[in-house]
DNA sequence: GATGAATGAGGTTTCATTCAT
DNA sequence: CATGAATGAAACCTCATTCAT
């Protein structure tokens, strides 16, 4: 049976990496089932032996993407690091996550959280929940200096956010520095414009 | 005829008035026609005789919008303020400007431009690009410290875009501390963490 | 306004008899939206802007032939008629409205209604219950006689629906004997077997 | 090779048996085979190793059916009976004979058969006629009384008919005085009202 | 014989858009 | 210009049936 259930969850990926790849092209409303189920080359009601609905597609793809993005909580070791290298890996963690494929679904899932109670609650809980809890840990090396780090902590992973959200919408100086931005910004963030 | 054009004016108006109440509330793609000729007072038809079609109405929102945030630019009085202020100004802008309703808007119209390379140009053309530009301006107040104030300026876009869309997707912590962001932001990026 | 209206309610019996045709012959289940919109000459489309769903065609039906079968309550003037002449109005009545085109609604009401909790009770409340309270009124004629009015009603309405039914399942020597129906039954019933 | 066949006939009942309460249940249209299959436990394929198709399912359900239903010929010495005692007989077995769970059954096939040419004339020739025969051997122990034995006999099978359905349509009357009703309606159809 | 994933025709319903009034 | 009924393409989804294992 470990062989049945292998080839059922690969035929599970098959269609989703399908719809990953069709929504990333036309987003997610202007895909249709038929789209997907000929991307990944199967019939249209085969999709729903193994997703109850469309929507299911989506949260799929959520799954997938959160499964990708989560950052390991930092491991001991980096905690004796010095605040710039902690920011510095704080910040390229997300920026390297989330490239090329999961890059485009970042872009479609978003546009969809956006606009859905829902999955803007899985967004926030699953995506940049984590990322707030990483800069509250990076933060309290320096706790003592921080006056409200909850506060703090949202405004870095914003920044990081704001980036993803940027390059998303077609920045291209953005992605012509991106490999620098880290470096950039632990830079900018430890010391000042000043 | 002055008159005349007024009174379409405001009909069209109206229209789309209505239109960023039922698409702010339900997203783009789950309004209708009918949903939004109801919101309007209006018959489906009529919709048509002032726009060309749905994506016309999201377009006009998008222009509206626009109007709003655009942070005139920076009066030349302000040139010779100390950095701090400046950065506290540049941030507080958006952050103000994108309140209430247009706060609503932001989120319908991101989610639409997320997937529609149209609407993405657009969005970066008439909202990104200006807020870059400013940025690089109060960069240049201190331009002899800053090695590239095109990726800096962008990072600063960056962040005040990513604290709207956080702030879209729900973050209670960040709406709460709204009014006081632009004091703490200014405060971290002229000073640094360290 | 009254033109307009009149022309909607038109179009609406329009369609309510196109789906009265198709079910006719098909059944409820086989006949597509499809079906009933060719039959009465418009768009699918259309069907749906005078009807919320297919199953509001069945009711609709249900409506239309409950207003054709509805026998008015006994006439005062027959109220001092004998029992047998008051028996044979009573037969006579159903077995006359349903007849022709709401003979075959019956059909197609009473088959969904036998598996469709809703359209049964509706069927009792709106057609049965009013039979047999008029069978209650006839019986009342001679009440001192009967022990159980509310049994013995049923049983004669019983009695009138099961011809009904026989018939729909084409009984050929019923429909043969239709006319002569209500005068044997009404002789039987007064006189008995005996 | 008795044992085999046992073992396939048994099989074949079981499923049956799930597709009658899955049938009961919601209805002949509103069940899936995946239903009966989950009901019977087995798959869904497995099904079609039985029956050629869903509708011989509902074919095997009324032919299970009229074998439940069928009133023997009248035994001889029953013959010797009253007019009375017979008309009593002949009423209660089919009452008595659909209940519980053939009762059901009749609601999902007459409902079928109300709108399908094959099914109602099986429903006339296997269930209707020899119901009709039966009561034509009653009324030829009278028969020099009665002028039309087909028609009267007709009469007397289509008030045990509609007895049925109006109690299959959920007549609560009718079902709490179900067990009286042969008698009632025996002295009813002897003496007569009057 | 049993399984259940795959199939794809077909169903119901929505909705942007048109156009006669 | 306003109206809103009509349109029909297209969407999502169901499900009876098949067939390779």
């Amino acid at each position: 049976m470990t062989l049945q259930e292998q080839l059922i969850t690969t035929k599970k990926n098959h269609i989703l990496n399908a719809a990953a790849r069709t929504f990333a092209e036309k987003g997610y409303h202007a895909t249709s089932i038929k789209d997907v189920a000929r991307a990944a080359g199967v019939a249209d009601g085969t999709i729903y032996n193994h997703f109850q609905n469309k929507y299911a597609l989506l949260l799929g793809l959520f799954t997938q993407m959160t499964g990708a993005a989560q950052p390991a909580a930092l491991p001991a070791e980096f905690l004796s690091l010095d605040l710039r290298t902690l920011l510095r890996a704080f910040i390229a963690a997300p920026l390297h996550a989330l490239q090329g494929h999961d890059y485009e679904l970042l872009r479609v899932v978003l546009s969809e959280a956006l606009v859905n109670r829902e999955l803007a609650e899985a967004f926030r809980t699953d995506l940049l929940a984590p990322m707030v809890s990483g800069a509250i840990d990076v933060l309290r090396q320096r706790g003592e200096l921080q006056a409200e780090p909850e506060v703090t902590a949202r405004l870095l992973s914003s920044l990081v956010l704001g980036l993803l959200v940027q390059a998303a919408l077609g920045d291209d100086t953005l992605q012509d520095h991106w490999n620098a931005l880290p470096d950039t910004l632990a830079d900018l963030l430890t010391r000042g414009l000043a």
